[in-house]
DNA sequence: CCCTGATTCGC
DNA sequence: GCGAATCAGG
Protein backbone atom coordinates (compact mmCIF):
# COMPACT_ATOMS: atom_id res chain seq x y z
CA UNK A 1 0.00 0.00 0.00
CA UNK A 2 1.05 3.51 -0.90
CA UNK A 3 0.37 6.43 0.20
CA UNK A 4 -1.92 8.11 -2.07
CA UNK A 5 -3.73 11.46 -0.96
CA UNK A 6 -6.90 10.31 -0.33
CA UNK A 7 -5.23 7.90 2.12
CA UNK A 8 -3.35 10.18 3.58
CA UNK A 9 -6.42 12.29 3.91
CA UNK A 10 -8.33 10.02 5.78
CA UNK A 11 -5.13 9.94 7.96
CA UNK A 12 -5.14 13.45 8.81
CA UNK A 13 -8.82 13.31 9.40
CA UNK A 14 -8.91 10.15 11.65
CA UNK A 15 -5.69 11.34 13.42
CA UNK A 16 -7.43 14.78 14.49
CA UNK A 17 -10.60 13.13 15.40
CA UNK A 18 -8.54 11.29 18.11
CA UNK A 19 -8.19 7.75 16.85
CA UNK A 20 -5.14 5.95 17.85
CA UNK A 21 -2.72 4.64 14.98
CA UNK A 22 -3.18 0.95 15.82
CA UNK A 23 -7.08 2.08 14.64
CA UNK A 24 -6.45 3.96 12.03
CA UNK A 25 -4.42 1.76 10.74
CA UNK A 26 -7.57 -0.51 10.74
CA UNK A 27 -9.13 1.87 9.22
CA UNK A 28 -6.76 2.31 6.00
CA UNK A 29 -6.15 -1.25 5.52
CA UNK A 30 -2.92 -2.36 4.46
CA UNK A 31 -0.47 -0.69 6.69
CA UNK A 32 0.66 -1.12 10.76
CA UNK A 33 0.31 1.51 13.24
CA UNK A 34 4.16 2.03 12.94
CA UNK A 35 3.08 2.72 9.72
CA UNK A 36 0.81 5.64 10.75
CA UNK A 37 2.61 6.62 13.54
CA UNK A 38 5.79 7.57 11.20
CA UNK A 39 3.35 8.90 8.19
CA UNK A 40 2.07 11.43 11.37
CA UNK A 41 5.98 12.59 12.21
CA UNK A 42 6.41 12.93 8.54
CA UNK A 43 3.43 14.89 7.90
CA UNK A 44 4.19 16.97 11.29
CA UNK A 45 0.95 16.25 13.01
CA UNK A 46 2.21 14.40 15.89
CA UNK A 47 0.78 17.10 18.78
CA UNK A 48 -2.86 16.50 18.41
CA UNK A 49 -3.83 20.05 19.27
CA UNK A 50 -2.54 20.70 22.76
CA UNK A 51 0.92 22.16 23.69
CA UNK A 52 1.68 21.45 26.94
CA UNK A 53 4.93 20.93 29.14
CA UNK A 54 7.12 18.28 27.72
CA UNK A 55 7.24 14.82 27.74
CA UNK A 56 11.17 13.82 28.48
CA UNK A 57 12.39 10.69 26.00
CA UNK A 58 14.91 8.87 26.39
CA UNK A 59 17.11 8.05 23.39
CA UNK A 60 17.95 4.78 22.19
CA UNK A 61 21.33 3.42 21.98
CA UNK A 62 21.59 0.51 19.21
CA UNK A 63 22.69 -2.79 20.32
CA UNK A 64 24.81 -3.72 17.74
CA UNK A 65 26.52 -0.95 15.09
CA UNK A 66 28.20 1.83 16.78
CA UNK A 67 26.23 4.70 15.26
CA UNK A 68 26.34 8.30 15.86
CA UNK A 69 23.80 9.37 17.87
CA UNK A 70 21.44 12.68 17.16
CA UNK A 71 20.39 15.24 20.04
CA UNK A 72 17.34 14.00 20.40
CA UNK A 73 14.43 15.70 19.09
CA UNK A 74 12.57 18.64 20.59
CA UNK A 75 10.37 17.32 23.25
CA UNK A 76 6.87 17.71 22.32
CA UNK A 77 3.24 17.10 24.10
CA UNK A 78 0.94 14.07 24.35
CA UNK A 79 -2.62 15.11 25.08
CA UNK A 80 -2.89 12.05 27.27
CA UNK A 81 -4.14 8.53 25.27
CA UNK A 82 -7.31 9.72 23.58
CA UNK A 83 -6.74 6.89 21.08
CA UNK A 84 -8.33 3.54 21.60
CA UNK A 85 -9.33 4.46 24.53
CA UNK A 86 -11.08 7.21 22.97
CA UNK A 87 -13.12 5.25 20.41
CA UNK A 88 -13.63 2.29 23.03
CA UNK A 89 -15.53 4.08 25.04
CA UNK A 90 -17.68 5.53 22.64
CA UNK A 91 -17.88 1.73 21.51
CA UNK A 92 -19.34 0.94 24.78
CA UNK A 93 -20.94 4.05 26.25
CA UNK A 94 -22.68 5.68 23.72
CA UNK A 95 -25.02 2.46 22.60
CA UNK A 96 -26.35 1.34 25.62
CA UNK A 97 -25.84 -2.25 24.54
CA UNK A 98 -23.49 -4.77 22.32
CA UNK A 99 -24.78 -4.59 18.87
CA UNK A 100 -24.01 -8.18 19.39
CA UNK A 101 -27.05 -8.26 22.12
CA UNK A 102 -30.59 -9.73 21.32
CA UNK A 103 -33.08 -7.16 22.57
CA UNK A 104 -35.72 -8.59 20.88
CA UNK A 105 -36.74 -11.29 19.26
CA UNK A 106 -39.91 -9.88 16.72
CA UNK A 107 -37.55 -7.62 15.35
CA UNK A 108 -35.67 -8.11 12.36
CA UNK A 109 -32.19 -6.85 12.89
CA UNK A 110 -31.13 -4.62 9.99
CA UNK A 111 -28.46 -5.67 7.51
CA UNK A 112 -25.85 -3.31 7.88
CA UNK A 113 -24.51 -1.16 4.96
CA UNK A 114 -20.67 -1.53 7.07
CA UNK A 115 -19.87 1.51 6.06
CA UNK A 116 -16.37 2.90 7.09
CA UNK A 117 -15.87 5.57 9.63
CA UNK A 118 -14.99 7.71 6.65
CA UNK A 119 -17.76 6.58 4.67
CA UNK A 120 -20.58 8.10 7.37
CA UNK A 121 -22.69 11.26 6.67
CA UNK A 122 -25.42 12.82 9.13
CA UNK A 123 -27.65 10.52 7.49
CA UNK A 124 -26.41 7.15 8.21
CA UNK A 125 -26.54 4.91 11.67
CA UNK A 126 -23.84 5.36 13.59
CA UNK A 127 -24.05 2.19 15.36
CA UNK A 128 -20.57 0.39 15.37
CA UNK A 129 -20.06 -3.19 14.60
CA UNK A 130 -17.13 -5.40 15.20
CA UNK A 131 -13.93 -4.30 16.51
CA UNK A 132 -12.47 -0.98 15.67
CA UNK A 133 -9.46 -2.97 15.84
CA UNK A 134 -9.89 -5.54 12.68
CA UNK A 135 -11.12 -5.06 9.41
CA UNK A 136 -14.08 -6.38 9.59
CA UNK A 137 -14.94 -3.10 11.46
CA UNK A 138 -17.58 -1.06 10.62
CA UNK A 139 -20.51 0.57 11.21
CA UNK A 140 -24.18 0.07 10.28
CA UNK A 141 -24.77 3.22 7.90
CA UNK A 142 -28.55 2.41 7.43
CA UNK A 143 -30.48 5.39 7.22
CA UNK A 144 -30.94 7.69 9.75
CA UNK A 145 -32.32 10.60 9.27
CA UNK A 146 -35.13 11.26 11.11
CA UNK A 147 -34.03 8.99 13.66
CA UNK A 148 -30.28 10.86 15.27
CA UNK A 149 -27.24 9.47 14.98
CA UNK A 150 -28.99 5.45 14.89
CA UNK A 151 -31.18 4.01 12.69
CA UNK A 152 -34.56 2.85 14.02
CA UNK A 153 -33.61 -0.20 15.61
CA UNK A 154 -30.05 0.91 16.84
CA UNK A 155 -32.12 3.63 18.01
CA UNK A 156 -33.70 1.72 20.27
CA UNK A 157 -30.82 -0.29 21.25
CA UNK A 158 -29.16 3.16 22.17
CA UNK A 159 -31.63 4.91 23.94
CA UNK A 160 -34.22 2.43 25.91
CA UNK A 161 -33.17 2.28 29.77
CA UNK A 162 -31.57 -1.27 30.37
CA UNK A 163 -35.00 -2.30 32.88
CA UNK A 164 -36.98 -1.86 29.44
CA UNK A 165 -34.76 -3.73 27.19
CA UNK A 166 -34.50 -6.71 29.72
CA UNK A 167 -38.21 -7.24 29.58
CA UNK A 168 -39.01 -6.34 25.82
CA UNK A 169 -39.49 -9.76 24.28
C1' DC B 1 0.32 -8.25 29.05
C1' DC B 2 -2.68 -5.14 26.89
C1' DC B 3 -2.19 -0.76 24.86
C1' DT B 4 -0.31 4.24 23.65
C1' DG B 5 2.85 7.40 20.82
C1' DA B 6 8.11 8.40 19.84
C1' DT B 7 12.38 7.48 17.91
C1' DT B 8 16.01 5.32 15.30
C1' DC B 9 17.84 3.85 11.13
C1' DG B 10 18.37 0.31 7.30
C1' DC B 11 16.18 0.13 3.25
C1' DG C 1 9.99 8.64 2.36
C1' DC C 2 8.87 4.38 4.48
C1' DG C 3 8.09 1.38 8.43
C1' DA C 4 9.94 -2.57 11.64
C1' DA C 5 12.14 -2.67 15.78
C1' DT C 6 12.49 -0.77 19.81
C1' DC C 7 11.79 2.31 23.36
C1' DA C 8 9.21 4.63 27.62
C1' DG C 9 5.17 4.70 29.70
C1' DG C 10 -0.32 4.20 31.05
Amino acid sequence: MNWTDERVELLRKLWAEGLSASQIAAQLGGVSRNAVIGKVHRLKLSSRGRAAPAQTRQKKPKPAGTKAQRPAAAPRAMPQTVGATALKVDYEAEPAVRPSARPAENVVVPISRHLKLAELTDKTCKWPNGDPLTEEFHFCGNDSLETGPYCTYHARLAFQPASERRRQR
